[in-house]
DNA sequence: CGACCGATTGACCTGCGTCAAATATCGTGG
DNA sequence: CCACGATATTTGACGCAGGTCAATCGGTCG
């Protein structure tokens, strides 16, 4: 199998909207995001990718990208053309339905995204974005203390996913952080108290399908 | 090939949030709405089917459903077990790539509603849907006028997929008409100058992917 | 040290929500 | 065909969550 690995620069485009991306990517290390602009500039990041996770199964067989993939931090990926994933798909079943599966989450995370902008209010859906990516952190490095870390987001990213400014994700970090919701370190989210945040923002992990493959 | 036709009344539950479906539909007539529930009781339409559309794909590798499909007005639903859907794929590359080409359109749709509900006004957001709605009947239909159909949504139904109220949307939908954007019919939207209320809109069909598998 | 990007804060404004009442539409049974 | 109830639309008055603008601060990197 012909597989590399590459190095991007924060702000390093994986995959640009319009393109049509001939490889499919895995993030090695480091952290990406998905997003989409409007004509008059906003941006809206559609999803959040950590180290481990697929980047690209979104283009397997679609013509051109509906979105763009963005390195938030230096990442690496790894990547595989997309013709011999497509042929690895359908000799394998077991690759078949990691692809699948993978791709069912994805979209499942997405219209928890669309329910969490929609109909939460700022905080809880600010506080529930931030259980998210504790969650998903937590289980891709099940040794590692969540409690402890830096989450890998900034204030603005945090305003471009959850369709507010960041201005207004600002005054609600102060007030978490005033509730003993949430730790700051020099403007970045530290989760210490988990459960209480999680029962703050309206939080059930089960459409991360974390455990649930069939 | 053990597959049967089910009728649903408008209202009717296809797929429950939490349940485990054991068979795929496909909506044969009629029109259905995935949606969640937030715990106070909010409700976000995440995604519209329309007739000759997939409706449980989602669920294909998944133990639990993490949102419900439910007609929106009689339809008509055929359905094949999902274990017999697992082995079709399996077996056969060009239902596996249908199959997934279908999730992957799904899935950019479900972004693009994060861009509209994120990042445009109401205005916007409300004409932005009504044209991915024309488009995607017009293609479903290519010999019917989609300039002389009501569209098969409620203004409660429009607010709930929008991130809005039905008041709200009532008030657009009246200044849209006063603009001569679209006309109404009871209470209900007619797309009477596309070309208009695309640019109105900032709709681009790209995300809708209706020509571009690979 | 200087430049730059992100975080922080305050003052002010507006788009959309809320509440509530009136009206229209539709399906059903008499 | 009409009366009725249930459901959806329409409208107005009012309030607030979150946006906008702008200035300041802080950390990081060359």
């Amino acid at each position: 199998m012909n597989c590399s690995v590459r190095g991007f620069p924060p702000y390093g485009y994986i995959v640009r909207e319009g393109q049509r991306p001939n490889f499919c990517g895995f993030l090695v290390a480091g952290f990406a995001l998905r997003s989409k602009l409007n004509t008059e500039g906003g941006r809206q990041v559609v999803g959040i990718q950590l180290p481990g996770e697929a980047l690209d199964f979104q283009h397997l067989y679609l013509k051109l990208a509906d979105h763009s993939v963005q390195a938030s931090s230096a990442a690496s990926v790894a990547e595989i053309s997309r013709h011999e994933l497509q042929g690895l798909i359908e000799k394998r079943p077991n690759i078949l339905k990691a692809v699948v599966t993978a791709l069912l989450i994805d979209a499942s995370i997405a219209r928890e995204w669309l329910l969490n902008n929609g109909r939460r209010g700022a905080r809880q859906r600010i506080a529930h974005l931030i259980c998210e990516i504790g969650y998903r952190l937590q289980h891709h490095q099940p040794a590692g203390d969540v409690s402890k870390q830096v989450l890998p987001i900034t204030q603005q990213q945090l305003g471009d996913a959850t369709g507010l400014t960041s201005v207004h994700v600002n005054r609600m970090l102060k007030e978490l952080e005033e509730g003993g919701l949430i730790g700051r370190k020099s403007g970045r989210v530290i989760m210490t108290d988990m459960a209480r945040l999680q029962r703050v923002a309206d939080f059930d992990p089960a459409y991360l399908h974390l455990c649930s493959s069939q």
